[in-house]
DNA sequence: CCGTTTCTTGACCAAACGGTCAGCTTCACG
DNA sequence: CGTGAAGCTGACCGTTTGGTCAAGAAACGG
């Protein structure tokens, strides 16, 4: 809870988050082990439970870092830029998270999938607000005639959708596409680019 | 492995099936328990292994059932139907699937989150093929200039990502939109009509 | 009605798991 | 260099888990 003092703690809780973060993405909740984390970690296990009182302990404080970090580019919209440009680029910056964060992208995906049992207070609070805040500005963007008119909840939600399959199912699209990782997503990033300029663009 | 021979065969094999996609689905492969299945299907943990060898054979026969249900739809795009129409309903009909089999979603993007490990030769055989196969026949229709030009591979991708993010997410969805599963469903049906029309559409 | 196959279960097992603890080692600092 | 705090670990514990087994109950065929 309090911020590590000593740079052994730094050391270490960095150490154990690295590999809890490698471990629950890769295994999920359940199926993570603190023997796996603290292998992963390069620790013992006793040790783990010196930094961390638990293993729910160490996967809230995971989610918590995670979680600010997943939902940080969209603030970064800016409500006063060119709407259609201002879009392509979140796209673009989500699918880049996709790309080089994918152990994140998963960990979220899991801990939706089974219900979300230890971050609902999060997405009625925080991540419902911020959605509803942008959602706000997209409305405004297609009232004033600079996007083609639609729900922007779940114009928002397609944009999820379509940038974290490219991380969450990773297995799935490499074992149809082949080729290597870099090729599938210069591929992925130039469609996604056509595909919602041509979905927003008014007519 | 064999088909049912008896009634009682026949009636436990479908209860253990029917309470291990219950249990599977939401706790993902090692988090469900035999005890949870067997409690599901309303047997004794010692009878659910009288009918299946091991959890991995009654997971291995369910994700079988459940992988061919998941992409029949596919087959029935036509391909000398319109082609617009045909996707839209296509994307119509995996949304329904999202709204009413929700568990086999989520028992599916469990397995592919864990890395598709007990469905990897599936997916670079049967899957792989059935994909590559209607690639070709979008890319026809792009080539006759009744449809957009776009990555047919990405297309397909991101139709799934649309669709499937409602039931796989659905504990997301549902805390930041609120309102009942039904208008949620409803909204997001109107939404994908309109925007898949527009992303496909020449110009 | 009887014998045989099918079905069902309580009791049990070994392994894996999250977590504890007493005591050892290392470090920081005066 | 001494001492107290911080860091670390082998051994251990109770519980849960996937799976076994011997033996009883139910269903079936003649």
């Amino acid at each position: 809870m309090d911020k590590p003092r000593t740079r052994i703690q730094q050391k270490n809780q960095d150490a154990i988050l690295a590999g809890a973060l490698e471990v629950f993405s890769a295994e999920g909740f359940k199926g993570a082990t603190l023997d796996a984390i603290a292998a992963e970690a390069g620790l013992s296990k006793p040790n783990l439970l010196y930094y961390f009182s638990s293993k729910e302990a160490i996967h809230r404080t995971l989610m918590e870092t995670v979680l600010d970090l997943w939902l940080a580019p969209m603030t970064a919209i800016d409500a006063g830029g060119d709407p259609i440009e201002q879009i392509l680029t979140y796209v673009q910056t989500k699918l880049e998270m996709s790309r080089d964060m994918p152990r994140e992208s998963r960990l979220f995906a899991n801990e939706v999938l089974q219900g979300a049992p230890h971050i609902s207070d999060e997405i009625e609070g925080n991540l419902k607000n911020l959605v509803n805040r942008q959602a706000a500005v997209f409305q405004r963007w297609m009232d004033a005639g600079a996007l083609a008119p639609m729900d922007p909840h779940h114009l928002i939600f397609s944009i999820w959708a379509t940038t974290q399959h490219y991380a969450d199912f990773a297995v799935q699209i490499e074992g149809i596409l082949g080729r290597t990782e870099e090729q599938r997503f210069t591929e992925a990033a130039a469609f996604l680019e056509d595909f919602f300029r041509r979905a927003l663009t008014p007519r």
